[in-house]
DNA sequence: CGATATTATATGTCCGGACAAATAATGAAA
DNA sequence: TTTCATTATTTGTCCGGACATATAATATCG
């Protein structure tokens, strides 16, 4: 390596030259990268620090190597730069640790077209619908929750009343099945009339509607919840930390 | 390594075994693991092969290794479980591409309170403050913007109305100060009375407020903006997935 | 020509070694 | 006893090499 560039180690050089490269359209996304041999003669370098460079790269998810056909640009930045991270699913809602549903009913449905493109099923699919109010300690109503779980679950049923935890740890402890990626959808909209008369507000009062839904792997919806809460009293908060 | 574990690399299998130590207690939170070298010998593998599960180890965040100490085990477990990525800090706001700032007004102020608790400094401290309507291509106002910018970048006021992209951005390119974290927060409220004039929306009409700070490095407040948006138009989808 | 087998290629695993840089431990001086 | 210098230790950078495994390319066979 260059002596102009002493300050850094020799595999970040080679990371950063290939990193412009890519950028730069030398080796466009869909590309595959010289060899590690190629690299290793070009900058008189070992194949140690060769591949270091290269698994920064594919750290970054810039690249993809694969054993016996070779490094694939597969983008030209670093996917992430900023996260919200959490440690568990149920974050999520960032309801207070101690409210608890309060089940109103639940039945087995047929879905139309609007509520069926919103759960990622064909329009007529059949849904275990489980409606309920969040309460607080002191019994107050703080949102009204209407949960669409997946036909395959509805055995789940008859637990549901005796259900401290969320309704997906309760799918996964009987199917094996868990919960790989959550979809919020936060809007707001004039409360339904039947949720409105539930939670003991007026036909015409706002709620914000936060519609969560919850895949496993390949999409597979496992269940969605629908819940209104008065708008004056919705809050959410994010925290977007940098990827160091 | 045994036989029986011949379908695993090395490095795996040291890896596993490091977690399980750790996570069982042999090796608990803040303590030092044995030395490169120590493992060798336990082992009976090479130093590159002991690296390897170490760097495993780090990369999840359940060691750190330091140059001429050791490494500490700082956690039992990977922190984080599902996370909510995004390439760039102004994903945040989840406007289409080609909407612009309209600007209404810019001004220092001094900020009350509640105000001041909110932007994250002492009360009666100096911002500069900068409103203005979002406008999509065709000229309709999308939402009231109001953006406090802390008074050590005021100097950028004069390039406001030529600026096409975020705010943050020309306070990097000018003060070298970037954003290393942002914090979001969407809660719902009647307009206030001067923004539903400005979007000629009636007095009692509700709105999604989204506050968003912007902070540097110490948690220090580069800018904060609220934004109203009429509530039937606000819509707002965080995906969730599952770090593997 | 298509399918299968063989060979070549490219990355993955692992070894051993040397020197550099950062930290900890020890010894010497004030 | 405290401070500073020296030595020892520990991880980081980088080299070269060998064999294993997965994929691509080429050759052979039906």
């Amino acid at each position: 390596m260059t002596d102009t560039n002493t300050l850094k180690p020799k595999y970040i050089q080679v990371f950063d030259d290939l990193l412009e490269r890519i950028s730069n359209g030398v080796f466009p996304v869909g590309s595959t990268l010289p060899t590690e041999k190629e690299l290793c003669a070009e900058f008189g370098i070992s194949r140690y620090t060769v591949r270091e460079a290269l698994r920064r790269l594919a750290e970054r998810g810039i690249v993809e190597r694969r054993q016996g056909s070779g490094s694939q640009v597969v983008a030209e930045n670093g996917p992430q730069v900023y996260s919200h991270r959490m440690q568990s699913i149920s974050e999520l809602h960032q309801y207070a640790t101690l409210t608890k549903l309060d089940y109103i009913d639940s039945k087995m449905v047929i879905v139309d077209d609007e509520i069926a493109q919103i759960l990622g099923r064909p329009s007529g699919s059949k849904w275990l619908q489980v409606d309920a109010l969040r309460r607080n300690p002191q019994g107050r109503a703080l949102n009204y929750t209407r949960i669409y779980i997946n036909e395959a679950f509805r055995k789940i049923e008859p637990e549901l009343h005796d259900l401290s935890g969320p309704h997906y740890d309760l799918i996964e402890a009987r199917f094996g099945v868990s919960v790989s990626e959550a979809v919020q959808t936060i809007s707001a909209e004039v409360f339904p009339e039947d949720v409105a008369k539930a939670l003991g507000r007026s036909e015409k009062s706002w709620s914000v509607l936060a519609i969560r839904r919850y895949l496993a792997l390949d999409d597979m919806p496992i269940q969605t919840s629908f819940n209104w809460t008065p708008a004056e009293e919705f809050s959410y908060v994010m925290h977007l930390k940098r990827d160091d």
